[in-house]
DNA sequence: GTTAGGG
DNA sequence: CCCTAAC
């Protein structure tokens, strides 16, 4: 059902602006080890990785290289897009940076088949490679896209076929190759039908790459069921980008535990909860701070199973954290752009799969996330920094590094016409704030001309006709709010993640679509048979509380638009997005905010009118027990700052506007109670003298 | 566990 | 909504 009218905007990428970071640099240090590997999850992770790469680094992979390289999986089930090696036109990609850009809808991971065939060497130390791969593990290549100013080509590949693939995030693909004797196909479903066949047992034989960018190169090297992942990268040769060093070690160590504080659940049944803060660099390597089991069986179905995976992957510490962390420190509330949510507003089609495919197989299982995004992490790490000027060393063997730009994935952006330009901008925000982790605010270009007024609808603005929408664009601002933060010498940059109470709370984004789901059956029924009053809509209404209902007021609508990003890219695709938050987040997470409908508030009018102002409890219990959501204490609030509402001007009022009769009965109630309590506290004064 | 009140 | 003190 369409409720609104929407307006799908596709985002290719833009640029952003200098992001001062500091990362460190340790160099020959980055293994990444997976003790044993299963195909199940080489196509998952090595996808996710790559895409963390290029969802990251894509800028730098085509500057430095002229390359665009991007793994692409589209949607439609059973075919894995990989990018190719294509030549990318030299697009510096200043302004609309529309012109080339990462798709990555279904970002699945095309699990590059390595394994048999790499034995060679063991030595990851010092190699900048990053090539991430599982055993056993191959994929039947179905074509490769990549885009390319817009376009997409596609490209047909045999599995035989040299597959390429930039690992190492500085734009070197590693060459791999497919074995042409791939038989057992490894379906990796994707959300939606986003479908990834890999053939199991093509062997892909990839180790030693040169890379271009660096004059050093990608190693890969895998022997019988450990492969090593060394994540590196060095000042491109051409100087615009600032690559940092990423080594990350991926071992199978059991020290891990303690470098990281905390640990992370396998599982989480509850739906899928998207992870804290999608920017966090930090949680995204903590999550990747174990070391992966994985369930060396293969499935002969093929079928990825996620879910049942125990990953650890062991991060060396001093490469994981940075001064991210307290730079983006960006709390995410909406994680439902990203999954949608059941009521969601979304028409049916498109998004409809994309919506369900975050809860399907991958999403179940959280590990499977953590998989994911470790690789992404991994990845990550690597190629955030890119500015390109000055990269130096600092004492500690970090590196301070200057982000002159990097790209953004296509993002698709639903949104109600009647949404205002300021939801508009933070339906973007969150998309990609998800992405980069906060501290960035969206400015709103429409033909050329900044839209300042936030308050403005979209159908104001006039960006309501399909063919204006090319003139839609967006930018990346650095926040004011937050100011070029002095990247941390080591003092923050080290933190650990799970160490550090604070940030992380506001950023575990509060309970995901799903989430809310759960809460919104909570409040069916809120106001049971006695509360006695007309309350047989409130449950509708208690609907509408809900975070993001269908039909409520524009404020909703706002959250409510769907954002979408492209299919798998919710999840998966940006490894980058975190897939659960530690669990220290989940106690201090903050609760969604839902505001109070009418008719709760005529309910708690009511009961209040009749208890008194100071039995909440009983309040709750007489009128919200059925609203979980709604403890006594937000009735009590509720009721503060209705009393509030009606002593101001109407002028004054913000929200959805209360009837005026049920503030006036607010004042009639408060005054009235409030002189009961005057009474009782006078009564109880003079019993006390009395007795004295 | 509740209340009350400040943030 | 959160956090806390106070009960």
């Amino acid at each position: 059902m369409e409720l609104h009218k929407r307006l799908d905007y596709g985002f290719i990428g833009y640029q952003v602006p200098h992001i001062p970071r500091a990362t460190r640099s340790a160099r020959g240090r980055g293994n990444i080890r997976k003790k044993s590997d299963s195909n199940k999850m080489c196509a998952f992770d090595l996808l996710t990785t790559v895409a963390g790469k290029l969802l990251l680094e894509g800028e730098s992979t085509s500057n430095s290289s002229g390359k665009d390289r991007s793994v692409v999986v589209k949607d439609t089930a059973e075919t894995v897009k990989e990018d190719v090696d294509t030549p990318l036109k030299e697009n510096p990609c200043s302004e609309g940076c529309q012109e080339r850009g990462f798709f990555i809808s279904q970002i699945v991971s095309e699990a590059p088949v390595v394994n048999h065939c790499l034995s060679k060497s063991t030595d990851t130390l010092s190699g900048p490679a990053s090539v991430i791969t599982s055993s056993d593990c191959s994929e039947k290549l179905g074509s490769a896209e990549q885009f390319i100013n817009g376009e997409r080509k596609t490209e047909n590949r045999n599995c035989s076929t040299k597959v390429e693939h930039e690992l190492s995030g500085c734009g070197d693909f590693s060459s791999c190759t497919l074995g042409a004797e791939s038989k057992k196909q490894l379906k990796i479903n994707l959300s939606n039908d986003a479908t990834i066949t890999t053939n199991k047992r093509a062997a892909i034989c990839s180790s030693e790459f040169p890379d271009p960018w660096d004059r050093k190169r990608s190693m890969l090297v895998a022997s019988d069921n450990t492969v090593k992942l060394s994540l590196s990268t060095d000042p491109d040769p051409f100087g615009s980008f600032p690559v940092i060093r990423n080594d990350v070690q991926l071992a199978n160590k059991d020290d891990d535990e303690k470098s990281c504080g905390c640990t992370q659940p396998s599982t989480r049944n509850k739906a899928f909860r998207p992870a804290p803060r999608v920017g966090d660099w930090r949680m995204r390597k903590l999550q990747a701070s174990k070391y992966w089991e994985v369930n060396p069986q293969s499935d002969d179905e093929g079928h990825v199973n996620v879910d049942n995976e125990t990953r650890h992957i062991y991060q060396k510490r001093e490469n994981v954290y940075t001064s991210e962390r307290s730079q983006r420190d960006f709390p995410f509330k909406k994680r439902k752009l990203y999954y949608c949510n059941s009521f969601s507003n979304s028409d049916g089609g498109s998004s409809d799969g994309i919506c369900s495919s975050p809860t399907k197989d991958l999403n179940r299982d959280a590990s499977g996330y953590s998989l994911a995004s470790s690789g992404a992490r991994a990845a990550a790490g690597t190629s955030i920094p890119k500015g390109a000027s000055a990269s130096f060393r600092s004492n500690d063997s970090h590196v301070k590094l200057k982000i002159k730009s990097f790209r953004v994935p296509e993002l698709f952006v639903e949104i109600p016409e009647n949404a205002t330009i300021g939801s508009l901008k933070r339906t973007v925000m969150e998309a990609v704030t998800a992405i980069l982790g906060g501290g960035l605010r969206i400015g709103v270009v429409f033909q050329g001309k900044k839209v300042r007024d936030d308050s403005k609808t979209l159908f104001q603005a006039g960006i309501s006709h399909d063919d204006k929408l090319d003139a839609l664009g967006f930018t990346l601002e650095p926040s004011p709010s937050r100011g070029s933060p002095p990247l941390g010498p080591e003092g923050r940059s080290r933190v650990l993640p799970c160490e550090t109470p604070q940030p992380l709370t506001s950023r575990c984004s509060p309970g995901s679509t799903i989430i809310h789901n759960g809460m919104q059956q909570e409040t069916y029924n809120a106001f049971p048979d006695y509360s006695g009053t007309n309350l047989s809509n409130f449950i509708e209404s208690d609907h509408d509380s809900a975070p993001s209902p269908p039909d409520a007021s524009l404020e909703k609508n706002a959250a409510d638009s769907a954002l979408v990003p492209v299919a798998a890219m919710d999840a998966e695709a940006l490894a980058v997005v975190p897939m659960r938050k530690p669990k220290r987040c989940e106690t201090v997470q903050r609760r969604i905010r839902r505001p109070f409908s009418v008719f709760e508030v005529e309910a708690l009018v009511q009961a209040v009118e009749k208890l008194g102002t100071g039995r909440w409890r009983d309040v709750k219990m007489r009128a919200f027990d059925n609203a979980k959501h709604r403890t006594y204490v937000d009735l009590k609030d509720k009721w503060k700052t209705l009393v509030h509402t009606a002593r101001i001007s109407p002028q004054q009022r913000r929200g959805e506007p209360v009837p005026q009769e049920l503030l006036d009965r607010v004042l009639i109630a408060h005054a009235y109670w409030s002189q009961q309590q005057a009474r009782q506290q006078m009564k109880h004064q003079s019993e006390t003298r009395l007795l004295l």
